[in-house]
DNA sequence: ATTCATGTTGTGAT
DNA sequence: TATCACAACATGAA
């Protein structure tokens, strides 16, 4: 899940903040039941990361961190799956579940270690900040670079794909490639494609707007989008081979806008990541 | 039946 | 010390 979803979940979550943990159950291996009894004092998120904190009248707070990296999904107040869940709380108002997530207790430091300005979706999001630490970057693909967390967290693999075709540029340029008083432009195109994805996520319109992502044809052209892996971790990359070409870099950079694509006959499934 | 994929973390080798 | 390759985790769709 990229962190517009995260974002939706804490939204889902705010009718259990205050209230108490009824009932615990699950196949993680924290400490569960010491959940039991407190009250979810808070629910934050960082990208793609969701903290939630659970006080007690006389002991100390716990902090969660959960990540459904590739895999992970949640359901509220639905009947549980034949699965077990990773983590299930009942409150009096509902029940949440948590499955094949990663959960870890204990994790107060981790979240104060981390930098809200970097968090594409934090009201904190500071772009300057982010551009100065790009120039740490210089030799960084761009492909490489929109998944990087430590620029911006939250940015997926949809968020890479989608954003570096709305720019259209090739995901193996170099940072340094690309003009230094453009750079506001990348910040501003993840950025950008992260609060719609957001809203189109929310209204079940994310895959309509999918440009390149897990398509066969360039909305733009009608070339055939080409799939590979790229960069450091070889993460599945789509590209129109016409409008990303490499030769374009001498162009001028431009965020163009994204265009739903009406002829798609996928239905929007809700439970889509 | 097999492959693939909205991802991170830890370990041990280089 | 830094970087890399690889494993591990976990599930549903194509």
């Amino acid at each position: 899940m990229e962190g517009p979803s995260i974002v939706i979940l804490s939204e889902e979550l705010q009718e259990f903040l205050g209230k108490k943990v009824l009932k615990v159950r699950g196949n993680t291996k924290q400490p569960k039941d010491d959940l039991k009894g407190r009250t979810l004092e808070r629910i934050d998120t960082w990208g793609k990361v969701l903290f939630l904190t659970f006080s007690h009248k006389t002991l100390p707070s716990i902090v969660t961190k959960t990540h459904f990296m590739m895999f992970g999904s949640y359901r509220i107040n639905e009947p549980r799956e034949n699965r077990d869940p990773r983590l299930e709380l009942t409150f009096k108002n509902g029940i949440v579940y948590f499955y094949s997530c990663s959960i870890k207790f204990g994790a107060e430091d981790y979240q104060k270690s981390l930098d809200p300005r970097v968090d594409v979706l934090s009201p904190d999001w500071d772009p300057d900040h982010v551009l100065m630490l790009m120039k740490k970057k210089q030799s960084t693909y761009l492909c490489d670079l929109f998944l990087d967390q430590s620029l911006f967290a939250g940015s997926g693999n949809i968020v890479k794909n989608e954003a570096l075709f709305n720019l259209r540029r090739h995901p193996m340029t170099k940072l340094s490639e690309i003009s230094k008083k453009d750079w506001s432009l990348l910040v501003h195109a993840i950025h950008e494609y992260c609060f719609n994805f957001y809203e189109w996520k929310k209204e079940f319109q994310l895959r309509r707007h999918w440009q390149v992502y897990r398509k066969s044809i360039c909305p733009v052209c009608g070339s055939k989008i080409q799939r590979k892996k790229m960069g450091k971790n070889e993460r599945a990359t789509f590209i129109c081979p016409h409008c990303q070409n490499e030769r374009n870099s001498k162009k001028e950079l431009i965020l163009f806008e994204v265009m739903p694509i009406e002829d798609s006959a996928e239905r929007e499934e809700r439970l889509d990541h």
